[in-house]
RNA sequence: GGUGUCGUAGCUCAGUUGGUAGAGCAACGGACUGAAAAUCCGUGUGUCACUGGUUCAAUUCCAGUCGACACCA
């Protein structure tokens, strides 16, 4: 990290523990602007259940990567690296900390220490590498990979379709193994980076969690999911909230029924996300309701 | 009121020809390099309704009690 007065300021933690508030009044307090890392507040399309900030929220402070892509269009942490870096070079040129908020941790790790330069996927390949899945099984994806890349199939959850059908895709677009091109370095990035954890205690984020499942719906969520149900086949609606309420418009399931199965869904998502975050040391962590001592540190830290 | 069926994990339910029990979901823990709100892995947390009886041994068999449901009055 290099010492540059320019700051990065992250700021993760589970789904509604209360990140875009703190953010916004950081980001006031600052006058400084916010990009997500939320990889579901991206697409346009997509309002009300994925709590993106308001309208009078998203006025009070600049936000970048909220709705700025359609569900049509297709993204990659790749992409938001790139894009992020970029729109970073220009913030730095008129602020000293810009801040980043959300809780996609693979996102966020991106921006922070990069990942690997591999090609994007092609399309016809994963479509092809899916079938092989579909027709003949995880195994099948296992034995081709064994044969291609032994060292990364001795590592990689080799239950998980995803992951060996990316290792293949790499594999086989470049012709090399995907474990020789693994860097397992940080790119250097030319401002610092502090990263803010955001937590309570687990029953009172439930509480959260299901309170704002209950107010999505009050703001009309059923509504919003079902302008969308014609593409329900796209990537960026396999996702918490919309899922559940799809069954409902199939008639599978009532909707109280949906609302709880949403509930326990953004629940399990919380929980994935802090065993993402807790994996590393490097957040330091407060009480989203105790932004006086976020700005506190802030002010000592960011010389 | 009578008859029948049922009562097992947080939930839905299996099961034990008598040797104190196991699935799914939830929960808890974990992984994670272009799908990441995705995807995947691990862990059983239990007075087997209650009280007696029979038995070396009862969650299992018997009786009673309580509760649920169904049918008959």
């Amino acid at each position: 990290m290099v010492s540059s007065g320019k700051y990065l300021v992250v700021i993760a933690g589970p789904t509604a523990v209360g990140k875009t508030g703190v953010a916004i009044e950081l980001a006031k307090a600052w006058k400084s602007e916010i990009i997500s890392a939320d990889s579901r507040q991206f697409y346009h399309e997509m309002s009300i259940g994925t709590a993106k900030p308001d309208l009078q929220q998203l006025n009070e402070v600049k936000h970048h990567f909220v709705g700025h892509i359609s569900i049509h269009d297709y993204f990659n942490v790749s992409k938001f690296e790139n894009e992020v870096l970029v729109l970073l070079t220009g913030l730095f040129a008129r602020h000293n900390i810009v801040f980043m908020v959300g809780g996609s941790g693979l996102y966020i790790d991106a921006v922070c220490r990069g990942i690997d330069d591999f090609p994007d996927p092609e399309p016809e390949l994963r479509a092809y590498l899916k079938g092989v899945f579909v027709d003949e099984g995880v195994a099948k994806l296992q034995e081709m990979l064994s044969n291609l890349d032994p060292e990364y199939y001795s590592t990689v959850d080799i239950q998980n379709p995803n992951r060996l059908l990316r290792a293949l895709e790499v594999c086989l677009t470049t012709g090399k193994k995907f474990s020789e091109q693994r860097s397992n370095t940080s790119k250097d990035r030319n401002f610092s980076i502090v990263k803010i954890g955001l937590n309570i205690p687990r029953p009172e984020l439930v509480t959260r969690i299901e309170a704002r499942v209950d107010q999505m719906v009050e703001n009309g969520l059923v509504d919003e999911v079902r302008s969308l149900l014609a593409y329900r086949h796209l990537n960026a609606l396999n996702t918490v909230g919309y899922k559940e309420i799809f069954d409902f418009l199939d008639s599978k399931i009532t909707l109280p029924q949906a609302i709880e199965n949403i509930k326990t869904s953004t629940r399990r998502y919380a929980k994935r996300q802090m065993t993402w975050f807790k994996r590393t040391d490097d957040y330091t962590w407060f009480d989203p309701g105790h932004v006086n001592e976020i700005t506190s540190y802030l002010t000592r830290i960011c010389k």
